[in-house]
RNA sequence: GCGCCCAUAGCUCAGUUGGAUAGAGCACUUGGCUUCGAACCAAGGGGUCGGGAGUUCGAAUCUCUCUGGGCGCACCA
């Protein structure tokens, strides 16, 4: 609908030039919003106020010429009911009450397909995200991570996108070594020995569960010698793969694990070096190499190879990037934890250093979550190993409420979650809310059902004519939109914002007026409208993962 | 000290490329189930959009500055 009103507003400016009662036409950028208030129409433009001075003529003089342009263009009377010009000179256009009937009508064709769009069909896009290195299990800011990802995937397969989500797993370095030995001392300690455990060491009481894994299919045979290899590769394993349970009871799919070591193993780190050094970024100095990333925007330059001889993790990042953009993506989405912010600019320097556009890397960046019990923080300490898992949070409050509320914030804001409203049943929490709306328009359909009412090709849609009626079905109208929205920006939480408006006024509706009527015509138009609202509810619901139920 | 993010109702937060009187939920007060599910609905109060300056016909939105908070500033990962 925007876009015709769009195109029926640049059509009026074509014909005011041609006529000569504006001076311009095309290049004016068309502004078109909805009025918060009823009174002022569907659509509303401040077209008059922002041309007004360009003109040389008062934006309500103004306004009143391009609607008698506008009243005069044959496609107009097609859709629009009425203009008006109000307040200082905005033109509100009133849409007749058959294009909300025909958009209806077009919901229930497409169903389950409604919203969704083939813009970006054949363009390929990779979201690395989660990431944790695997010294640990997975806790609630990496739930959040896991979430947004996640929806994020589902936004822009439905704009076309072809949507691989991979996890980057970092295997090397001294962390490896670190795990080893962390386990390696809770195994001496489960055969009486007294151990200090490294200052660095990983302390949570999942490395003594390792340990005792070990201890059990092995015994003592590993007591004699350290064996660092053994012990870290044997709790990488295992936290990985309590890692990849963690995420599939999430429901949170990847179709790639991509470990870094195989960049070394494949010389690809060397590679990446030696594209830098073509293209003159990379220098030595004081005994290591550089990357000169300043000249990409960075603040300082990086070191990619220390004087000992070591790669950096930067190093391996960039190779990593190079891989995925040779791997054929045209987009490359990266999603961070907020302490990781420091170093987009080195990234997107070194993705730009390499030939390609810093633009195809989108990197974005969420805050950490405040866990809440009863609006109490919940203790959280890395350190000591005491912090609460992302497993524990589903267990506790559910994998539909645990996504909802991750998404519900806007990624760059820290997130406040309380496990008790999470868990809590009521209209304090809104997945409840938006389910239940869901369940209630099913519950109908199942007693229509049930009496044989159904709708049919004589369904008369146009019987709907409350003023609820016609404020269910624009916010239907408006899905398709949405989704482009919240997909161009990178932001499911919209969703999340658009589904609780769509819920309150499914609810509203629900309660003060009622479907089955004496009215066989009428009954069906509602059922009508109602299957509408449950298409676009579960599908809004399956963008964020959750589940739609039909009873609860 | 430098950089990034945030600041909107008592609390938690929305707010589209700058547009009309800044919205919702919770909390608080009051009312509503013989009805397709009350996990719901209705009514009410509540705001210098952190402060200040600027750009503009017009600013919560853009620019500058200050304050407060979070996070970064390694030849760590």
């Amino acid at each position: 609908m925007q876009g015709e009103i769009t195109a029926l507003l640049k059509a009026t400016l074509t014909e005011g030039v041609r006529r000569g009662d504006l001076k311009f036409g095309e290049d004016v950028p068309i502004v078109l919003n909805m009025p918060p208030q009823k009174e002022h129409g569907d659509y509303a433009t401040p077209l008059a106020l922002s041309l007004a001075k360009l003109e040389g003529v008062p934006p309500r003089v103004l306004a009143d010429l391009l609607v008698s342009i506008l009243n005069q263009l044959e496609s107009a009377s097609h859709f629009i009911e009425k203009i008006e010009v109000a307040g200082p000179g905005y033109i509100n256009f009133f849409i007749k009450k058959e294009v909300g009937h025909g958009h209806l009508l077009e919901i229930l064709r497409q169903g389950a397909e409604y919203g969704k769009t083939d813009l970006f069909t054949g363009k390929k896009i990779l979201i690395e995200f989660v990431s944790a290195n695997p010294t640990g299990p997975l806790h609630v800011a990496h739930g959040r991570a896991a979430a947004l990802g996640d929806a994020m995937s589902r936004l822009l397969r439905a704009i076309g996108y072809q949507v691989d989500c991979e996890y980057y797993i970092n295997d090397v370095g001294n962390q490896m070594a670190l795990l080893g030995q962390s386990t390696y001392c809770r195994y001496r300690e489960l055969f009486g020995e007294k151990i200090e455990l490294p200052a660095e060491a990983y302390q949570g009481d999942y490395i003594i569960d390792i340990a005792k894994q070990i201890k059990e299919t092995d015994g003592e045979k590993y007591l004699p010698g350290q064996d660092d290899l053994f012990f870290g590769r044997y709790s990488y394993q295992t936290i990985l793969s309590l890692i990849e349970n963690d995420l599939r009871a999430f429901g949170v799919h990847f179709d790639g694990w991509f470990c870094e070591s195989t960049l070394h193993q494949e010389n690809k780190v060397s590679e990446a070096i030696l594209l830098l050094r073509k293209s003159g970024v990379v220098y030595d100095a004081d005994g290591a190499v550089w990357a000169a990333t300043t000249r990409y925007g960075d603040d300082k330059d990086r070191v990619i190879k220390r004087s000992n001889g070591e790669l950096t993790y930067f190093a391996s990042d960039i190779a990593y990037h190079k891989n995925k953009f040779e791997r054929g993506y045209d987009r490359l989405i990266d999603i961070w934890g907020a302490d990781h912010h420091g170093y987009i600019a080195r990234v997107k320097a070194a993705v730009a250093a390499m030939g390609y556009s810093a633009d195809r890397l989108d990197i974005v960046i969420h805050q950490l979550v405040n866990l809440l019990r009863d609006g109490k923080p919940v203790a959280m300490s890395k350190r000591s190993g005491e912090f609460v898992t992302l497993k524990e949070v589903i267990e506790e409050v559910g994998v539909d409420a645990t996504r909802f509320f991750f998404l519900m914030r806007r990624s760059d804001t820290s997130l406040d979650f309380d496990l008790e409203i999470a868990k809590k049943s009521s209209d304090e929490n809104p997945v409840y809310y938006v389910q239940y709306a869901h369940t209630r328009v099913c519950s109908i359909l199942r007693v229509a059902k049930e009496q044989g009412i159904l709708m049919d090709k004589e369904t008369d849609v146009s019987l709907l004519m409350l003023p609820e009626e016609m404020e269910l079905i624009k916010q239907l109208s408006l899905y398709p939109d949405l989704i482009k929205m919240a997909a161009a920006r990178l932001e499911p939480h919209r969703i999340n914002f658009y589904l609780l408006e769509l819920a309150g006024m499914a609810h509203r509706y629900y309660y003060k007026y009622r479907v089955m009527t004496e009215d066989m015509a009428l009954t069906k138009a509602r059922l009508a409208l109602i299957s509408a609202i449950r298409i676009v509810v579960k599908s809004a619901l399956d963008l964020l993962g959750v589940s739609a139920p039909e009873r609860m």
